[in-house]
RNA sequence: GUCGGCGUGGCGGAAUGGCAGACGCGCCAGCCUUAGGAGCUGGUGCCCGAAAGGGCGUGGAGGUUCAAAUCCUCUCGCCGACACCA
């Protein structure tokens, strides 16, 4: 099999355009998209194995008659790059450029089509004026804004970060190194607004991974119930709000805890206490986020010396702060009902604060608890409620609330705002410019993009660039210095690959609509939050404005696993990478991509190992020879294989026809390779065999190399060439068979006798049961299990198997 | 702690209620040999047995079913996500 036939159709594949998109085909589109990477010159196998997955089913589609767009493109923007640079002395840019260099002729090396004439890269200006862009289309429609808040800061990025890249209280790039809080005004995108639709709309997913859909779920986090004002005793008309999930348990609230930092903090505290809430506060103040959210630790608070009066009994309750309650969540402010929340309850027994049962479970109340009770059940304690299920009484309570105007029904979230600034240069500018008298003003569109200095340093340290006249006014102005998150580039680089050239618009509509949805992304689930989220996000935004037809962005998502080496994550970093030029150049790129697929389940992780290649290498070895040498394998038959007869061959291949096509629809790799390999021992045993080379055979041989070609284009091109064919096999019909050909005339019926197995039995298919039965007693083996007891019963699934009860 | 996933030969894995181990790697034996890390043939879960045959077997224990790797309950181990969200 001649080596050099991978460079020789990569270059007809491109001559030809085989991997154009064609805006305006007839034929049904399929967006074909993989999650682009960033340009860190270190793509792997890891990698490839994502890309080959997107380039088999591309290249199946294609054949099947869809018009594919499989684009690709760069993550460009990014701290990675800005710390390469710094280590090198050189600007992110030219390391950037040289790694994408470096990418698109590796992936060009594994025979991977893409339309590169679509290639987007994030950091280039025609691309980032669009992110530019779609920052002031968020500000014009409010979702964007300004606000001083405590951010998460990495001190080793010195910038700060998303709640979404905290991981554990830590910098999602430096696991080891904690997040400080820093009280910062800060550019945030109103991702709550759409909180609700971002949740509901999950259930839209339906071809998504549970998972994903979970985490996501679990990540917005809604939770509903009810605010309610308490009055704080001796201040007049002043309020504490609380919120709460159970307002069914209102009854049951022995105290309140306020957050630390809660503003009423130091109306609420009484003289005598002032000292030690004082301490407690400045305590919380210098704890990190790791400690104070360890749920292992012992709940520590202090008494307030101040008293609430609970709105439904006039109940006199001491007000305590604790750290265990979150400024950040809610009203930051809670009633504490020890008997039915187990935070509650942990804290009433360390204070010896009371408990009061108000719900019973089934078995009637309790009395004395032991734990938090947080199961259903009927109101006791709860005057006019008592008697009634929880359930309804949280209606009951809520409305009552809200008829005497100190209660309302809430709806609280766990996510939070997405903080976009970030104090790097090497991102997408801010596009707004903060002038002495007009305050915020964005930078005209027709202005963008903000280019960003060529020299490297941060921006806040160029005053040649942030200087600045107003766009209004015309006054000396400043430039806003912090660039975005680079989740934003990424969060519409699926739209911009329906019209990647058009120099007036981020999109043009026209053709996005006419591409999205993608119908197949495929990607590491190390995203199913940040970019998966945001994309929804920016695609829901974009189709309030009426600019995306679609309301959800992507139709079917794979997660493929990580592939690993020494029980690691292949990088570079670790030393364990291998990389595309090594898988490439060992046996070729086609081995290299079928090894990728036979490895293992495509979802799951899987250990990299060199060895395994040899038996794929084998494989196409014994392919090339069953295709265009079969003389040779007839001639070395062997005194005892195994062989087949043409109506044998005929069956396997329509049935192979039938499971690869339906396994590489699935993504399911591992398995369609078997099955070709199934196909190719069959044809083997038919040549053994002494099967004629007719049209049978003829027919047989081209099927093999048509189902092939996704997994090994380039030996599959050079036999399509050199079986005589015309026209590129990229282009050629995917193959379709007549179920009644696959079908066997006969099966195995397997036959049991009180559930164990006792015969195998060659019969007919679509024995009825009468005759599968008669079958059955015909085996000696079988009378003999049965041992004269006529068959009590009888259980029979046509072609497959037969259970005789005795 | 909560939620989710996974656990099958020497190895990667297949089978999603109906023959456990497809396909491949590795290994064993044989053939061919221009002698090679090529090709071909057969074998290869474990135990008993000369064989015929029989028994056991999908992390562990129990259950449902004519029938369980697959469904249910409990449990152990590994991995992932979230983690005081009221």
């Amino acid at each position: 099999m001649p080596q050099e036939i991978e460079p020789k159709w990569q270059e007809i594949w491109v001559e030809r355009g085989v991997m154009k998109a064609d805006d305006s085909s007839p034929k049904p589109k399929y967006y074909d998209l993989v999650m682009y990477p960033y340009p860190s010159g270190d793509l792997t196998v890891g990698h490839a194995r994502n890309y080959v997955m997107g380039d088999v089913l591309g290249r199946m589609k294609r054949m099947q008659g869809f018009e594919v767009l499989h684009p690709f493109g760069w993550d460009a923007f990014g701290l990675p790059a800005e710390n390469a640079a710094m280590k090198r002395g050189i600007h992110p840019r030219d390391w950037t450029v040289e790694n994408i260099a470096k990418g698109k002729r590796e992936l060009k090396m594994m025979g991977i089509l893409y339309d590169w004439d679509r290639e987007v890269t994030s950091c280039e200006p025609d691309y980032y004026r669009w992110t530019q862009w779609l920052f002031l289309l968020m500000l014009e429609r409010g979702l964007a804004y300004r606000a001083m808040a405590p951010v998460n800061w990495c001190p080793v990025d010195k910038t700060v970060l998303a709640n979404e890249q905290v991981i554990n209280g830590r910098c999602w790039r430096h696991l080891d190194v904690e997040v400080e809080k820093r009280d910062l005004e800060q550019w945030f995108l109103k991702i709550t607004d759409y909180a609700d639709r971002l949740l509901d709309d999950i259930a839209l997913l339906d071809k998504w991974p549970t998972k994903v859909r979970v985490m996501q779920t679990n990540w917005i986090g809604r939770s509903m119930g009810a605010e309610v004002d308490f009055s704080i005793d001796g201040l007049g008309g002043e309020k504490v709000r609380i919120y709460t999930t159970r307002p069914d348990t209102l009854f049951g609230a022995t105290f309140m805890v306020l957050a630390p930092e809660h503003p009423l903090v130091g109306r609420v505290t009484t003289d005598k206490q002032r000292a030690r809430v004082h301490a407690y506060i400045e305590k919380a103040r210098k704890e990190t986020e790791i400690e104070r959210m360890s749920t292992e630790r012992e709940k520590t608070g202090v008494p307030t010396g101040g008293f609430a009066i609970n709105p439904v009994n006039g109940e006199k309750i001491p007000i305590w702060i604790a750290d265990y309650v979150l400024l950040t969540y809610g009203t930051g402010a809670i009633m504490a009902v020890p008997a039915h929340d187990e935070r509650d309850f942990e804290f009433a027994m360390r204070f010896h604060l009371p408990v009061r049962e108000v719900i019973a479970p089934p078995g009637g109340p309790q009395g004395e608890l032991r734990s938090a009770y947080v199961g259903p059940g009927v109101m006791v304690n709860s005057a006019e409620f008592d008697g009634l299920d929880a359930a309804v009484a949280f209606e009951r309570i809520t409305d009552s609330l809200e008829a005497r105007g100190i209660g309302t029904r809430a709806v609280k979230y766990r996510l939070r705002d997405w903080l976009i600034s970030r104090q790097r240069y090497w991102g997408a500018p801010i596009p707004v410019v903060y002038c002495p008298t007009h305050g915020i003003v964005p930078v005209p569109a027709e202005r963008l993009p903000v280019l960003l200095p060529a020299e490297y340093r941060p921006l806040s340290e160029q005053p040649d660039w942030y200087r600045t006249k107003c766009p209004i006014g015309g006054e000396e102005a400043r430039r806003e210095t912090d660039t975005m998150d680079t989740f934003i580039d990424s969060s519409w680089y699926f739209l911009r690959y329906a019209s990647p050239h058009d120099e007036t618009q981020a999109f043009d509509p026209e053709l996005t609509n006419h591409w999205m949805a993608v119908d197949q992304y495929t990607g590491g689930v190390e995203h199913a939050i940040l970019h998966l989220l945001y994309s929804r996000f920016f695609t829901k935004v974009l189709h309030d404005a009426g600019l995306v037809s679609v309301s959800e962005p992507f139709m079917r998502l794979f997660n493929q696993g990580m592939v690993k080496r020494f029980g690691q994550v292949m990088s570079k970093s670790a030393g364990n990478g291998v990389s595309i030029d090594e898988l490439a150049g060992a046996q070729g790129a086609d081995a290299g991509r079928i090894y990728e697929m036979f490895i293992g389940p495509p979802e799951e992780d899987v250990e990299w190992n060199d060895a395994g290649l040899n038996g794929v290498v084998k494989f196409l070895q014994r392919v090339w020879r069953l295709v265009l040498e079969p003389e040779q394998i007839a001639a070395e038959v062997g005194p005892t294989g195994s062989r087949v007869d043409a109506s044998v061959l005929r069956r396997k291949v329509a049935q192979t026809i039938g499971r690869v096509t339906e396994h590489y629809d699935e993504l399911r790799f591992n398995t369609a390779v078997a099955f070709l390999m199934e196909l190719a021992n069959t044809m083997q045993d038919y040549l053994h065999g002494g099967g004629a080379r007719d049209d049978e055979w003829e027919s047989a041989v081209r099927t093999l190399v048509k189902l092939l070609n996704p997994l090994a284009p380039h030996v599959c091109e050079e036999m399509w060439e050199r079986l005589g064919e015309k026209g590129l096999l990229a282009d050629a019909s995917w193959p379709t068979y007549d179920p009644a050909a696959a079908a066997e005339p006969k099966v195995v019926l397997v036959v049991q006798v009180g559930g164990r197995l006792r015969d195998r039995l060659d019969v007919d298919a679509g024995l009825s049961e009468a005759q599968a039965v008669q079958a059955a007693l015909g085996s000696e083996k079988v009378r003999a299990a049965l041992d004269g007891r006529g068959p009590s019963k009888v259980i029979y699934v046509p072609d497959r198997l037969i259970n005789l009860l005795p």
